[in-house]
DNA sequence: ATTATCTATAGATCTATAGATAATGC
DNA sequence: ATTATCTATAGATCTATAGATAATGC
């Protein structure tokens, strides 16, 4: 006591950002096992991958599973992210879902790591409290609330909703010959009827030019 | 040579029975982890599970990915055959995807271990070469064909209808006190609907008694 | 006599930590 | 002086195999 060794709790900002910049290389590392389906690595791989001393690795996380964890959830917030930004405008929720779903195909082709995690993560992912999957099933709830969707229990359209994107993302990932978007937009058309939109009008919704892919940060 | 040991090629039948019985109880305990999402225990896990001495896992199998690769698909045969069961002597498909689809949740609570094993599998199953998939492609592009179904892609409409159905069974596992039988017949209105079928036919395909569930062997 | 299974173990791999080094801030 | 990172290593697993035992068939 007594010796002031500078502001209490301000920690220098160089050795943050150092710190930050060797977690993102753990948590990327991590993501490229997963996208391959590799879960059982050993926490000497992973380090190795990001070019990080093996040691270095309990400075940041307890367990390996702790590791795979969060990145397994960064990348479904980058994938929220990107579609939070496509569709913020938009105040229909029937076009909203459109936009969507047209979009998960041609995110899968841009940036195909991040949707090879969020596929080996399996279907648990749809239950993940994530912010996008909260979000979801909110809109699909307005919308049959206000007769713009059919039926009344938001969950079991949810998950055949969320399903279904996952089904079609893994036949993308698995055909790089398909044209994703002519994919997306036919399957897009497939949900919003299963949503209860007339053949027609979903149609009609998915026939427009889609907005560009954005960048990820 | 010129020593007859029997007729060759013949081995004693008990001790091939005893085989397959100590090959079944690795496959069931493999099956145990899968259900439980646990890719990565060890062989010893495995053996103790399986009240099997430990070397004798080398005698069935070569490595931990292969016996937990023969457990999933033996956990995709067990609901392909009781599917098959239940749609065998039906000819319209729209009406054996109807049974299929409606069944889907029953089965689940019947056997939950065995659909825990699926949904850990990951949408991947999806491209599986099983006949469960290859089955029901085929159903699918013949009702497209002959204009049952509308489309003429039945990868898409397969890949968003399994899609689809996994997250329902996720939801379905995730939430025991749901009525299955309800929700799976909402689902499989809102399936139907998607594949072509009119809202109104559908429903009525969903409105009749589901067939039983047939006992696992 | 033959084959499946079991027990024991050597060697490989993995985790967690201790102590040394490097980077930054004062 | 403080904090992050790195290197080295002890101890804990895990795998693969060798040799012993048990079950079955002749």
């Amino acid at each position: 006591m007594g010796i002031a060794a500078g502001p209490a709790g301000a920690t220098p900002r160089r050795a943050d950002r150092r710190k930050a910049r060797t977690r993102a290389a753990l948590v990327r590392a991590a993501q490229g096992f997963l996208a391959e389906g590799r879960t059982g690595v050993s926490i000497r791989d992973i380090t190795d991958a990001a070019d990080v001393g093996f040691g270095t690795f309990y400075g940041h996380f307890e367990t390996k599973e702790q590791l795979l964890e969060e990145a397994a959830g960064a990348a479904l917030d980058g994938y929220a992210a990107m579609l939070a930004t496509l569709t913020e405008g938009l105040t229909d929720p029937a076009e909203v879902f459109a936009v969507s779903f047209r979009m998960a195909g041609r995110l899968q082709r841009r940036h195909p790591e991040l949707v090879r995690v969020i596929l080996n993560s399996g279907t648990a992912i749809l239950l993940s409290d994530s912010g996008m999957v909260r979000h979801a099933r909110a809109d699909i709830a307005a919308a049959q609330a206000a007769g713009r969707f059919d039926g009344d229990d938001p969950d079991i359209a949810l998950m055949a909703a969320g399903g279904a994107m996952l089904g079609v993302m893994q036949m993308l990932d698995a055909n790089p010959e398909l044209d994703a978007g002519a994919v997306a937009d036919q399957f897009a058309v497939r949900i919003l009827r299963m949503l209860g939109i007339s053949a027609d009008e979903a149609a009609a919704l998915c026939a427009t030019a889609p907005p560009m892919v954005p960048e990820l940060p």
